[in-house]
DNA sequence: TCTGGGGTCCTAGGACCC
DNA sequence: TCTGGGGTCCTAGGACCC
C-alpha cells in the first residue's frame, strides 16, 4: 500500500454537523414568544401540521412531549389526535423557517467559510483550517451555546472526523447536546444501534437486513462486504462503509446549481377532467420554468407525474430536441406527456411536473439553423419574468388559472424553496 | 377531513449501434 | 442463416433524504 504524504494531507478532517432540534416547531415557538405568547409550544404536546382541508394533513414536526405520545413525523394529523387527543396543531410557515435558517448560517459563518447547507435545518462545517489553538470539541460547545443565547433555539452538534460520523453523532440524545463520534468510539456508540438509525438505510431495507439476521449497525459492519454488494449493489457497499464509519466525501460548501427543478400539488379534490388537469399543469409549468430561468439554466428533459386517488404513482418523461427554458415549448411537451399517460376518467389526487438534465444557459451549443421563433418566445418569458420579479409572481396570471380556485391548493404563491441559498 | 413537497441517485430493461 | 456481446442512451420506477 502506498501512502502519500503531502504537506497537510495526513491531517484528519475536523467536521461538525449542526442540527436544529425540532426545527419547524422550535422556530414557531421562538416567533410566538417574540410576539408575546405566554406558552412555549416546545414544552407542551404540539406539532406543526399541514392543512387537512387541503388533504395535506400530516405531521411535519413535533415537540418532545408529542413524541412521548408516540407521534412521529410524516403520520397523519388524524393519527396524531388518536394518540394524543389534546394535541395542539400549528400551521407551516416556510418564510419563517428560511429566515431562521439564514440566521443560523450567518452565525456559523463566523467559524468557517466551509459550510454545506444540507437542508433547511442542517449544516456540515469543515473546521480543519480554523482550529488554531483550540479543539474541535470546544468549538462545538461554543456554537451550541451561542445559537441558544443569540437565536433562542437549540441545536445538537455532532463532532467527528468525517461527515457521516458527525451526522450520526448529532442524532444521539436530544435536544441541546454536543456528541462526539471518533473512530475509537464507533464500536461503543454506533454499533449497538439498530440498523434503522444508520444514515441512508430506510424502511424498505430494514426488513431485508432483518431477514439476513442483521439487526444492529455493528452486525451490518461485520457482514461480508461482497455479500452486501451482491445483494444491494452500490448501496450495499455504501451501507457497509457507513456501518464501519467510512466516508470520504467532502463538505460541499460551494453553491451548486440544481440538477432538476419541480413543483407538484395535491389537489383539494380529485380531478378527472383533462382540461382542468391541463390548466393546473400550465400553472405548475410556469412556476417551474420561472425558477429555471432565475438560475439561468436550460432543461433537456421534461417530466410529468400523476398520483391517482388510490395512491398509485405514474410518471412520464421525454428528452427535448434541444435544451430550453421556454414556458411555451416546455408546456407543449408536458401536455403531450399528460395525454399519453392519462386514462380518461381516472380520479387524480396529485399532479406534478419537473425539468431535469439541466445545463447552464451558456453551455448550450448554438444551433446551425435559425431560431427566430424561439427567440421571440424567450423575449416574452423575459418580459413576464421581470414583471414577476418586480410585482410578485401573480402580477401576471394566465386566464385559465382563474377557474381553478376550487381545485388548486393555494395557487397564490410560488412554492417555497426547500433548500436555501 | 387519511397519507406533503422538494430533491438526488440508482437500477433494470429496451432500443440501437458496431 | 441460425442468431454474440459490449457500450450508450433513454425511460419508468423506486429508495432515500429532510
Amino acid at each position: 500500500m502506498i501512502i502519500y504524504i503531502i504537506s497537510g494531507d495526513i491531517m484528519e478532517r475536523q467536521i461538525l454537523h449542526v442540527d436544529v432540534n425540532n426545527a419547524f416547531l422550535s422556530w414557531t415557538a421562538v416567533e410566538m414568544l417574540r410576539k408575546g405568547s405566554k406558552i412555549d409550544i416546545r414544552e407542551i404536546p404540539a406539532v406543526i401540521g399541514g392543512d387537512e382541508t387541503k388533504r395535506s394533513g400530516i405531521v411535519l414536526a413535533k415537540s418532545p412531549k408529542a413524541k412521548m405520545f408516540g407521534i412521529s413525523t410524516g403520520e397523519t394529523l388524524y393519527q396524531a389526535r388518536m394518540k394524543c387527543p389534546g394535541i395542539r396543531v400549528y400551521p407551516v410557515n416556510f418564510k419563517l423557517y428560511k429566515e431562521n435558517s439564514n440566521k443560523l448560517y450567518k452565525l456559523l459563518l463566523q467559524y468557517t467559510d466551509k459550510i454545506e447547507r444540507f437542508s433547511i435545518d442542517e449544516c456540515f462545517l469543515d473546521m480543519s483550517d480554523y482550529l488554531i489553538g483550540d479543539t474541535l470539541l470546544n468549538k462545538a460547545y461554543e456554537i451550541n451555546k451561542r445559537v441558544k443565547s443569540e437565536l433562542g433555539f437549540t441545536v445538537n452538534v455532532g463532532v467527528a472526523h468525517n461527515k457521516l460520523l458527525a451526522k450520526m453523532a448529532s442524532d444521539f440524545t436530544k435536544p441541546d447536546r454536543v456528541h462526539t463520534l471518533f473512530e475509537e468510539e464507533i464500536k461503543t456508540k454506533m454499533w449497538p444501534l439498530p440498523t434503522s438509525e444508520l444514515f441512508m438505510l430506510g424502511r424498505k431495507t430494514i426488513p431485508k437486513l432483518y431477514n439476513m439476521r442483521i439487526k444492529t449497525i455493528g452486525q451490518l459492519a461485520q457482514t461480508d462486504k461482497e455479500l452486501l454488494v451482491k445483494k444491494f449493489g452500490k448501496h450495499g457497499l455504501m451501507r457497509w462503509e457507513y456501518a464501519n464509519g467510512i466516508d470520504n466525501s467532502e463538505v460541499q460548501y460551494k453553491f451548486e446549481k440544481p440538477k432538476g427543478i419541480g413543483n407538484s400539488t395535491t389537489l383539494a379534490v380529485d380531478v378527472n377532467d383533462i382540461t382542468k388537469l391541463e390548466e393546473i399543469l400550465l400553472v405548475l409549468t410556469e412556476q417551474v420554468t420561472y425558477r429555471l430561468r432565475k438560475y439561468n439554466m436550460l432543461a433537456n428533459v421534461v417530466n410529468v407525474q400523476l398520483r391517482t386517488k388510490d395512491f398509485k404513482d405514474k410518471s412520464h418523461q421525454r428528452k427535448l430536441s434541444e435544451a430550453t427554458s421556454n414556458t411555451k415549448f416546455i408546456y407543449a411537451e408536458a401536455k403531450v406527456l399528460l395525454h399519453e399517460m392519462y386514462k380518461i376518467g381516472t380520479p387524480i389526487r396529485l399532479i406534478g411536473m419537473r425539468v431535469d438534465n439541466l445545463i447552464e444557459k451558456n453551455e448550450k451549443q448554438l444551433s446551425l439553423f435559425g431560431e427566430q421563433d424561439n427567440e421571440k418566445q424567450d423575449k416574452i418569458d423575459e418580459v413576464v419574468d421581470s414583471l414577476k420579479q418586480k410585482y410578485g409572481f401573480n402580477s401576471i396570471t394566465r386566464a385559465g388559472k382563474l377557474s381553478l380556485g376550487t381545485v388548486l391548493n393555494d395557487n397564490s404563491k410560488v412554492v417555497t424553496e426547500n433548500r436555501p441559498q
